[in-house]
DNA sequence: GAGCACTGC
């Protein structure tokens, strides 16, 4: 590559950057809401905030990360007096890791002991006091399940859903929830707390009829500080190359701090490394201006270990700068300080279902206008920054505005068997923040149907009224149901935890991948993957759970411990259920058949030439490389497979 | 012979 240099206080890196006709106006990455042109107002002090909550029965609040909404606004509802009388505020958070650290937070702050009067829930951990707890910090999944015990969530005197504008799956449910409810118990107050380009969306929803007539809008004063933003001239094809040459210019151009650069994948940040691991020796040899850094790249992905990720946060020693090549997990997941300088990739994978074909698949997709916001504003956390855009101004002002509601691209059975559950019946009448497609919603009531969880008439089964409680998806509850029938309880609950975790083998690539190989093969059960995983728990369980034992034999600590957590709370469900957890003692056909038993709707069938046909729809199959049936033909010549995946194989 | 965005109950 060649060295490019530019001119001291110009906006930077990226070739032929012209900072007069290539520089966006600086910006504050929240800028107050507007409607129509007209600014909606700032409240600075907390006593319009309250006025607000007390007058309206739902208020959009509108502020930065860190502007203190999560940690202070529940406070001050506590001192208004919104918790007497055995009330609880509750504040929703779309991520576990958000709801507890919040909740220690604002905990510590009331000088209180956590759980005591601030407390959290999220699966699998109550830190919470029913009779003490007045703030709780929970996932919006938990509040949407407690709706299932408390139709009325009666012990709640506000709700305030943060995050809202991630619209996740649960986030949408719940506030769609939370509307009906407002309509039988209008003393319940709403705070929708969300970026402001989301904002009057949840206003009109709010608003958009009659019944619901009281909702506004706040937008909180925050302290940011100014991103300054570049963007590229031309369209460039390698986004990946290009990345690790604005980072290296950064490094030689500017003064100290820290760089994220937002890449798609696995494979891009790790093609990333390689660029920049090939100009790093450069470093010794050429004569650099002085304000060059050494360089650290490191890499950011979900896939990581715990010990990994810790080397994130770690600060670099003087005279070393910082470069973060990630994936999206750092845009609202993973918060790290001291970042300065962003470089966005303009594009994120994401995972979308299709119903028709029940296929799923990651895409590669642009950014909306929101997420390429929220990315440059992680660059002005700490001190003014700069954001470097991989592509044209053009093409940023042709961005949609917002990312695509998780609802309107996912599978929709296991929310419509809990709609259903909660007797909302005519799915067409609820009142959706975003209605998923209609052919989203035919395929769950079809599946459903077929399942035997609804009825002719579309009414929950009694078997789907027990099913809707299992926080599990239905294919996986069916098993755990008939596994009565085949006395095999103890493996079916384990089989059942161990499909809900992911990437449990951890096939590092290269030489390291070989040998991992060869571990997971001893754990390799000829019936297939089910077993396999069966194997590997009885393994994990029988040699201490330790992490040590898993690194060993090429499995994920996190995972495995992840897996006893579900195991234990799904032998709670059957316990309730009456359901027997015994042992089939080896007897791998009984064992078989309970697994068909909840998965018969994904049956295949091998043929000759190596590929497989599904029973539904008679649709070319490939065995995914992950699976231990990639490399053998199924003894029976049948297959159920757990999920069908679109992906970059073709032919 | 071929592949792994990110959450959540």
């Amino acid at each position: 590559m060649s060295l490019t240099f530019w001119k001291p206080g110009t906006a930077g890196p990226g070739s032929n950057l012209d900072r007069a006709s290539e520089v966006e106006e600086t910006f504050l990455p929240y800028a107050p809401v507007q409607r129509q042109g007209e600014q909606l107002p700032i409240f600075k002090h907390r006593r319009n905030l309250l006025y607000c909550v007390e007058k309206y029965g739902v208020v959009i609040v509108v502020g930065q990360t860190g502007c203190g909404k999560t940690t202070q606004l529940p406070q001050y509802l506590l001192q208004a007096g919104w918790a007497d009388e055995g009330h609880v505020i509750a504040c929703t958070q779309p991520r576990r890791i958000a709801a507890t650290s919040v909740a220690t937070r604002v905990s510590e702050e009331l000088g209180t002991k956590l759980g005591d009067e601030v407390g959290y829930t999220i699966r699998f951990e109550d830190v919470s006091s029913k009779e003490k707890t007045r703030i709780l910090y929970m996932t919006d999944g938990m509040l949407f399940r407690e709706t299932l015990v408390d139709p009325l969530l009666s012990r709640y005197s506000v709700i305030m859903v943060d995050e809202a504008h991630e619209r996740s799956v649960y986030t949408d449910l719940l506030l769609g929830i939370l509307k009906k409810i407002r309509k039988k118990r209008p003393s319940l107050r709403i705070i929708v707390s969300s970026a402001t380009l989301d904002a009057i969306n949840f206003l009109d929803y709010f608003s958009q009829d009659r019944s619901s007539e009281k909702a506004t809008i706040v937008s909180l004063e925050g302290r940011t500080y100014p991103v300054e933003v570049a963007y590229i001239q031309e369209p460039i094809e390698d986004f990946v190359r290009k990345a690790a040459e604005v980072v290296w210019n950064i490094n030689l151009q500017q003064g100290p701090g820290d760089i994220l650069v937002f890449l798609t994948g696995r494979e891009d940040i790790e093609r990333c490394l390689d660029e920049l691991a090939e100009m790093l020796p450069t470093q010794a040899t050429y004569r650099l201006p002085s304000t060059a850094m050494r360089l650290l790249p490191l890499p950011l992905h979900a896939g990581l270990t715990t010990e990994e990720q810790l080397h994130i946060f770690q600060s670099a020693a003087s005279g070393t700068r910082k470069a973060i090549i990630s994936t999206n997990v750092a845009e609202a997941s993973v918060t790290i300080e001291g970042i300065k300088f962003v470089v966005d990739c303009g594009f994120v994978k994401i995972r979308i279902f299709n119903p028709t074909t029940a296929l799923a698949s990651l895409a590669t997709v642009p950014i909306s206008v929101a997420s390429a916001t929220q990315r440059a504003g992680r660059a002005g956390r700490t001190s003014p920054g700069i954001c470097y855009r991989l592509y044209p101004i053009a093409v940023f002002k042709a961005l949609p505005m917002t990312t695509s509601p998780e609802i309107t691209r996912t599978d929709m059975t296991t929310p419509i068997l809990q709609l259903k559950s909660l007797g909302i019946d005519d799915l067409m009448k609820f009142d959706w923040v975003s209605s998923p497609p209609a052919e989203s919603v035919l395929r769950a009531l079809e599946g459903l149907h077929a399942s035997g969880m609804i009825d002719d008439n579309g009414r929950l089964t009694p078997i789907g009224e027990r099913v809707s409680e299992c926080p599990v998806e239905v294919g996986i509850a069916r098993m755990l149901f008939r596994s009565k029938d085949y006395h095999c309880g103890e493996e079916i609950l384990t089989i059942a935890a161990m499909t809900t975790v992911q990437d449990v083998f951890v096939i590092p690539d290269g030489a390291a991948g070989a040998l991992a190989e060869l571990e997971r093969r001893k754990f390799t059960a000829e019936e297939g993957d089910h077993f396999t995983l069966l194997n590997a728990y009885n393994a994990f369980t029988k040699y201490g759970r330790s992490s040590g034992w898993c690194k060993s034999h090429a499995l994920s600590f996190r995972a495995m411990s992840r897996a006893v957590s579900i195991r234990s709370q799904l032998k709670k469900y059957m316990q309730r259920f009456n359901l027997p957890i015994e042992s089939c003692e080896g007897d791998s056909k009984r064992l078989s058949r309970c697994l068909v038993s909840g998965y018969w709707r994904n049956g295949a069938r091998w043929t000759a030439d190596g590929t497989y046909r599904s029973v539904r729809g008679d649709m070319v199959l490939h065995v995914h490389p992950t699976s231990v049936l990639f490399t053998r033909k199924p003894r029976t010549g049948w297959v159920v497979f757990h999920e069908m995946e679109e992906t970059k194989k073709t032919q």
